[in-house]
DNA sequence: TAATTTGCCTAAAGGCTTTAGGCAAATGCG
DNA sequence: CGCATTTGCCTAAAGCCTTTAGGCAAATTA
């Protein structure tokens, strides 16, 4: 019999093209081997499980991701470098819903270590090399740019903001001049009550 | 035979605590059949379908949620109540991480309308009483705040912070200090480029 | 008490996952 | 080139989840 020509990597692939059809969550080892015109017992010498699956799908994202990110910093810093950065999160989401919910899946802390992700978090901490912030201060900057940003467009996608003035490009656009806002003057830490 | 007394409000608590042990996702009909000791079919009496448990459960959710971040915001104003709310969030999703993720999952525009939902966003709105934002910038500030505590929350239960100095208790904190600090001094939007 | 409603059951079909075992195409080696 | 090994895909089968249909008996109502 002629062979389908099935692997790791073509597997991947179609996984995430399935992911933003369907829905991370929806993906489908079956639905799989219906595109690859392959009994579904094939594909299980190219990927271990289903989880498996969605694990590779889950590092691809991510590395498709901190690649924009990458590109996207070149050249820039300050506030410029802040909304290029995050506009290519936004617009990743946009672009590719499954692929996106594949990059915020829960890796197990190994593999996690080993993906791209650690590549986000030092561009992060690059990001913020615009503006004048030392430890740890620099780590809550991090962070919480992390969780406005995976914050705001999860919202945006799952229809949170919708149906409601103003538009949300607006509401991007201040979000971001707010935080470079508070990135030039993050507040020192509050005074603690005086001794008794 | 004995009859085991399910309706749709104990398979509705029953399904929020199963998605506390096993996580949303893995909420599943027949699980629930077996703690009520009773055959999967009977289940479909009193829920439409898979999905519409799932719903039920994200309703109870976002109501318990809102009941918390009522009382949390009860005679507090200013930071005070800045700081009770997101921890409303917070908290809650320590507890109950399963219903917590389902009170993040996607409901139709109807049902949406029709959830405690609604109550949330008015409650952000409240919230912000305490400093001096008008439209449309109080807007923007409701969807800063929703997109911080959602996607602080999300990251640290994914363990996006985990293994790193410093703790995530006191980013939290500063992370608090910091919106405060931002609300209290919302910036303008920036100057329009001059005409040619 | 009789009639109706309601709760739970059995049966059955359809879908996804995963493992085991087998044949044939590709590939590698004298 | 011819043979051996590897590798890709297949059939079979078991297990679990969902959902619908049809039926009996307990609970409720009249």
């Amino acid at each position: 019999m002629v062979r389908a020509g099935v692997t790791t990597e073509r597997l991947t692939r179609a996984g995430a093209e399935l992911a933003d059809e369907v829905g991370f969550e929806q993906v489908t080892v079956s639905e799989l081997a219906r595109r690859f015109e392959v009994k579904v017992a094939s594909l299980y010498s190219h990927v271990k499980n289903s989880q498996d699956l969605k694990t590779k799908i889950s590092l691809l994202a991510l590395e498709e991701l901190a690649d924009r990110a990458a590109e996207a910093l070149a050249g820039r810093s300050g506030k410029e470098a802040l909304t290029a950065f995050a506009n290519v999160y936004r617009d990743y989401a946009r672009e590719h819903p499954g692929r996106y919910a594949a990059a915020q899946a829960r890796l197990d802390p190994e593999t996690a270590a080993a993906s791209a992700g650690v590549r986000h978090a030092r561009m992060t901490r690059a990001l913020l090399r615009g503006y004048e912030l030392s430890e740890p201060d620099q780590t809550h900057a991090v962070r919480m740019l992390g969780s406005v940003f995976h914050g705001y467009v999860s919202l945006e996608m799952g229809g949170g903001f919708s149906h409601s003035a103003p538009d949300t490009q607006q509401t991007w656009d201040r979000v971001l001049d707010a935080l470079d806002a508070l990135l030039r003057n993050w507040p020192a830490p509050p005074e603690p009550p005086p001794a008794p």
